[in-house]
DNA sequence: GAGTGGTCTAGACCACCCT
DNA sequence: GGGTGGTCTAGACCACTCC
């Protein structure tokens, strides 16, 4: 039948709808919230097969900009929420109510484990078992970091609550704890298991990672730490002034 | 035949076909640098369709553990490159050195053309025509970061010149260029059409980028710009001393 | 020419949602 | 029951590589 449409610029058929589809996209002929066509008028329309259609309709869910339910259809994806001016710094509570948004933490999980995430390996991490805080940051209602924190597994049980409740520099101020110092690394990453089932994002969704070790004046009291969020949701900002900016050239030279 | 094997956990699949290649690689069965057997192969081993084995290649691929070359094999990537230590703020020629790499530019192109990304809305920027400067900067050979930046037209050409041959802040300070702000945007984004072709990753893959918004004082002087890296080749890094950590503190007060 | 991965299709089945 | 997306397969073709 249609079969001998192709490729008509040297692309792959699948990218070739693709590419319509966000056109339409863009031109707010498929609006955000809204849901296109089904899998087989696509492919009726384009001339191809449901199965290409899906394939297309598959990596524009990768690309964060569709979502589809089963049973009932394909959405475009509503305004992405970028959630800009998170300090790179550890969020707080006061951070995050100054950027207007009522965020919420809500607990996953306390458990003693070893750290395995080779991710984590970037940092000098000890051995033994830790205590592991695990818990989802919610703005708005919607879920926008997974965070997964580890610390001696002596520290007194009232900090370990309170790591559930609260940002963790609001919970190390409030016990007096002195940070002496703070690395932070940022990355990008395809969701882990965790952060797929929580964000409900599909396999390979890109997510900004920051992974954190802070130390205290006390070497037996740290917090290592990493926290994912999908990548249409959250962004780190840093802003230099001239002071600082003047103090690195001269580091520099 | 062997059609119902079936989904040995409710997992599809594709997906219990992808565990078990994964699992393969973490116990160093598959080795980094080896092709990995074919997916007929594959296919037959597990009692599956060789599309179905393609399938869950195709989605490791997208998580950055395997790379396909048509007509060869599958290869497991080799030692995941992860460069820390790269600083959050604009890299240098000398920081690049300092980390021990030995960094290449290479000019893409330059033009003249409006900021049409989505993405440099963050910043205020500005409608005019602006000459834009992409190049890619490589790592011991290995492309890591593709940079484009937005200049205003006017400025003299040996600046553009150097825009491409060298790092943005050491451009500027060579030419005593007063910087007063820098704002500098960290996310995470499937790579761009450019950055598939010039990394040779997949549709979707994770991209770590860099939005910087540099304003001198000279209002008229100003560059706005975005550098795109594959998430397993860059990652940024930030420290923080109890100094910058107090002041924070008090600050919050 | 044999083997590889990439693409496309037709056809089937499933689970889910809505009416 | 009729629609939706998700999965799986068999079979076909292509471009590529290596021998």
């Amino acid at each position: 039948m249609n079969t001998r449409v192709l490729t008509q610029n040297g692309s792959p058929l699948h990218e070739v709808v693709r590419a319509e589809i966000s056109r339409r996209i863009a031109d707010g002929i498929y609006k955000p919230g809204d849901a296109i066509m089904s899998t087989a008028q696509l492919g009726e329309e384009f001339g191809v097969s449901s199965i290409t259609v899906k394939r297309a309709l598959r990596d524009l869910q990768s690309a964060g900009v569709l979502t589809s339910i089963p049973g009932k259809g394909t959405f475009v994806k509503d305004r992405r929420r970028f959630i800009r001016e998170v300090d790179v710094c550890m969020s707080s509570q006061d951070d995050a109510r100054r950027h207007g948004f009522d965020t919420k933490i809500e607990l996953v999980s306390i458990t003693k484990e070893r750290i395995t995430d080779p991710a984590l390996g970037v940092f000098n991490v000890p051995s033994k078992v830790l205590l592991c805080v695990r818990k989802v940051i919610y703005a708005d209602g919607v879920p926008i970091m997974y965070d997964s924190s580890y610390v001696p597994t002596h520290i007194a049980d009232e900090i370990v609550d309170e790591f559930g409740e609260l940002y963790i520099v609001d919970a190390l101020r409030r016990h007096n704890v002195d940070i002496e110092d703070v690395s932070i690394i940022i990355d990008a990453s395809p969701a882990s298991a965790d952060a797929q089932r929580i964000f409900s994002v599909p396999n390979g969704y890109p997510t900004l990672r920051r992974l954190y070790d802070i130390k205290s004046k006390d070497p037996a009291m740290f917090v290592i730490g990493i926290v994912e969020s999908p990548f249409d949701r959250l962004a780190c900002s840093v802003k230099l002034n001239s002071l600082q900016l003047s103090k690195m050239t001269k580091a520099r030279k």
